[in-house]
Formats: C-alpha cells, structure tokens, sequence
DNA sequence: CTACTTAAGTTGCATTGAGCAACTTAAGCA
DNA sequence: TGCTTAAGTTGCTCAATGCAACTTAAGTAG
C-alpha cells in the first residue's frame, strides 16, 4: 500500500535536496557503549566507497508514512529489531555533506539490550558490525559526516543518562539494580554510589519487582521490569550535582 | 554565488520530498511569551490559505550553504535579526502534512530580546505579527503541523529554562537580575526565590558586571552582560529539585 | 556442619544547596 | 526628615547527596 496521496497544486518546483534518514544504533557489550555501522560499497563512483557509516538511506515517499516509521524500518533491515527506543536527535542538511549534492539527514538514536540482536542473514548482514564507540570518536573516519553525528548522539545520550532513565533500555528484562548501574558507570564513564542510586532508581518509581534472579555464587538480586517502556523517566535532580 | 556543487554519481533516483526550513521565533512582551506568525497567502489553491504559520519555507540550494543558514536567511527576512539565540529542534516529515505531496521540515527556534526588532517594511510585513503562546496552545489553529511543533518548541524551552541561562537570550543588555528572574518566572509560569535565583546566577559564572541601571524610583540595580552569547550555561541542578 | 568469600542491600553521619522569611540598603519623593 | 519601593543580604530549616561502614544471603571448601 502507498502512503502517498493526489497533490493539490504542486509547490513551486526548487531543486529538492536528497532527503535521507539515518540511525545511531546503541548497546553495551562488555561493559562498553557500542554503536552498529554498515560498510559502504567499493565501487569507485560510490560516494566514501568501503568507508563505514551510520545505517540509513534515502526515505521512500511510497513506503514510508513518516520520518519515524522511516528510521524504524532502516533498524528493522539491518538488526531485525523491531521496537526498541527511539528517538529523534536532529538533522544534518548542507551542500556538500555528500558529494552527488544538497542532502538532508533526519537522525534517530536508538537503544537495543546486548545480546538482544542477531545481525541478519538477510540483505547486507556482511557488511554490518559493532564497533566500540570510544575508539571510533578517538579517530573518526566514518563516511559523510557521520563522525559528527556520532559524537553529537553519544552526547545526547551521555547527557540524557544524567537526568533520566534511558540507560534501562539497554538492558533485557528482567534486570538487577547492580547490573542498571553497571550500564550507568558505563555510560557516564564514572562511578556512582550504591546507596544513592538504590535510593533514586526506587523513588522514581519506574521500575517493577520481577522475583529473584539467581547470581553466580552469592547473594541473589531482585529483578526488575520497566513499568513503561514507551519512555524513560525524568529524575529531579541530575547526578552529582556538585559537578562530580 | 552558489554553493551547489558538481555531482559525482547522481543518486537513484527516488522521488524526493520537499524540504523546508520553519523558524519558532519566541520573545517576552508584557510579560508574556510571544511568537512570530505568518499569515499564509489567500489564493484557494495554496495550502491553508488565510492561516497562521510558523515563518518558513523551502530549502534553497543555491541561496542556503546548510540548515542553519537557511534558519538564519529566513529569520533575517521576517525580522531583520541577525544573530539571535538559533537552536535546532528537531524535524517533522510525513507522507501527508502537506497537501502538496510527502514533505518534511527542520525546525529551529530562535530567542530574540523584545522590542529590539521593528517588523521589517520588507516583503510581506503586513502578514507578520507576534501572538501570545498560550492563548495558541488553548486553541491551536495553525497551517500544517504548526500547532505540534509550537507546542514542542515550547516545551523545549520551558524544560531548557529549568537548567540552563536561555531566558538571558530575551533580554537586551544590560539586564538586571530582577528582570532575568521575572523573564525567568514569565517562562516558567511561575515564581521562583530570589536568594536562591540570585546565588544560582553569580555562582554560574555567566554574568558580566556592567554598571549600575537607573530605576524609576528605587535602589538601582547592577547591570550585567553575558560574557558568552554562542550559547547558554548548564545550571548542575534544575530548579525546584523538589518538584514545585 | 562450620567458616570463608562474594556481592546484594542497608544504615548512619557530615555536607550542601533549596525554600522560606525576615532584614538591611539605596534610591526617589512628599 | 521620614515614607515608600524595590534591590540585595542574612539566617534558619529541611532534604538529598557523598561517603563509608555495616548486615544479609547465597555458594563453596575444608
């Protein structure tokens, strides 16, 4: 079925620019914060040919209903994932970001639990991997502007897990409070204090006992489930106020 | 001059959308938060003819060397502003919210002091005035998707109000501290300490002392500049950590 | 069966910033 | 000279954080 509709009078007809939608693709692996990139063709007239870049590409006014369902069906071609956070982080448009012209890219982020995933057999899973996102920002030689937008998502997210509580969407459920603020030392590139963050994590009342989960060799930790998973919760405060 | 440049291989070639840039241009007037609206052309075949929308328009690929050029040029011409406060929002682009055909559009909003703009005589003058927001949130009677996106605009604003110097943007320097904190207050929409305003301003660093204000009939206050107009500070707290 | 190890979870205390309210200061004006 | 007004300060209470020590519940080894 096509999305599209009878125009009324068209708009004046400018040369559009490329329209395309891309995604930061998230998760930790081995206590480190990983993002998933797609290797471009080697064909010479390619644009950036065998460089790695972030998945996306052109919006299809015949498939897709809008900017969302657009970066929901490029993470569905490429990690076989199918709803997991999403979020709009901006967009990038200039002349010259990509050689064949004027382009636009809308950007989502998205936030998928380790071990969640099996990179399809399907079309390109070749050419997908994970790559630890320190080392890329440490050298970025991504295609495009991609390292910018890299870096301007890692951003967001370090930001964001200050305040609220994204980094949960990065674990499977059930999960324990220790392993919750494994992924938050992680993420924030910091320790924190146990007992406060028992402390925030159960007054922010997002989070629904799920019975024991049984550990290695010691005491057992509660699990837990996300009470909503359509969004994160917003604490009062951020973390160490007093600037670390 | 152009700032197109000579393709390499062309893209396939998809139907591409348009591409627009719209301007969610706020400023304090009698105490209220206002934005500039634009009233649309009356022709039957235009889009929601007669209706008020936020100022923009299509992306032009000779004129606009990226995105937020286009923002500024936009701005310029609807205010003759030309280096206000300009952050990006986020993007809106669907199969449908445009009659004429799938179109997505970068938002950005700007923060301008009051009264230090006269409506330009310049093109379509007549067709620009300010309108109190929350009179448009009550009843939300915009062209295309204007009312989501006001309504988004402000809540960015109102949540970045909370922990960052923004409001500092609305006013002309220099400004006191007591008519930040009512600027602050006008945002909010409601009042906050003014020990603890005044203590949270100086410790962030961000003012610069610039002589005394005269007042009508009172104690002159201390004037101050910003001592970094590329962007507000981030406050460690927000206010109100205890929720209000 | 008991003691040791490990990690989960709790408790207690000093510190700090927010919230509130009263107070002082510096101007104009009658 | 004293009143009014708004700017700016001071002091107290309260709650959340940061830090560190403590208790609890498992497995495991002698």
């Amino acid at each position: 079925m096509s999305v599209t509709q009878r125009h009324s009078k068209p708009a004046p007809d400018f040369p559009r620019p490329y329209t395309t939608v891309d995604v930061v693709i998230f998760t930790i692996a081995q206590d480190r914060l990983n993002v998933l990139l797609v290797q471009r063709p080697g064909h010479e007239d390619d644009p950036f040919p065998g460089l790695w870049a972030l998945p996306g590409g052109f919006v299809n006014v015949d498939l897709d209903a809008d900017l969302q369902a657009c970066a929901a069906r490029k993470l569905k071609e490429k990690t076989g994932v199918d709803s997991p956070y999403l979020e709009q982080l901006g967009s990038w448009g200039s002349a010259l970001r990509d050689p064949r012209g004027w382009s636009a890219t809308h950007v989502y982020f998205a936030l998928i639990p380790a071990h969640e995933l099996q990179l399809t057999k399907g079309a390109n899973a070749a050419d997908v991997a994970w790559f630890e996102v320190d080392t890329l920002l440490a050298r970025p030689t991504l295609a495009f502007d991609h390292g910018c937008i890299l870096q301007a998502a890692v951003e967001r997210l370090r930001s964001k897990v200050e305040y609220t509580s994204l980094p949960a969407f990065l674990l499977s459920e059930p999960f324990t409070l220790p392993q919750l603020q494994q992924v938050y030392e992680t993420v924030l590139g910091r320790n924190v204090d146990k007992s406060g963050f028992r402390t925030r994590m159960l007054a922010a009342n997002f989070l629904i006992e799920a019975g024991h989960v049984e550990g290695t060799s010691n005491r057992p930790a509660m699990g837990y489930r996300l009470a909503d998973r359509s969004g994160p919760v917003v604490f009062p405060r951020t973390f160490s106020p007093r600037g670390h």
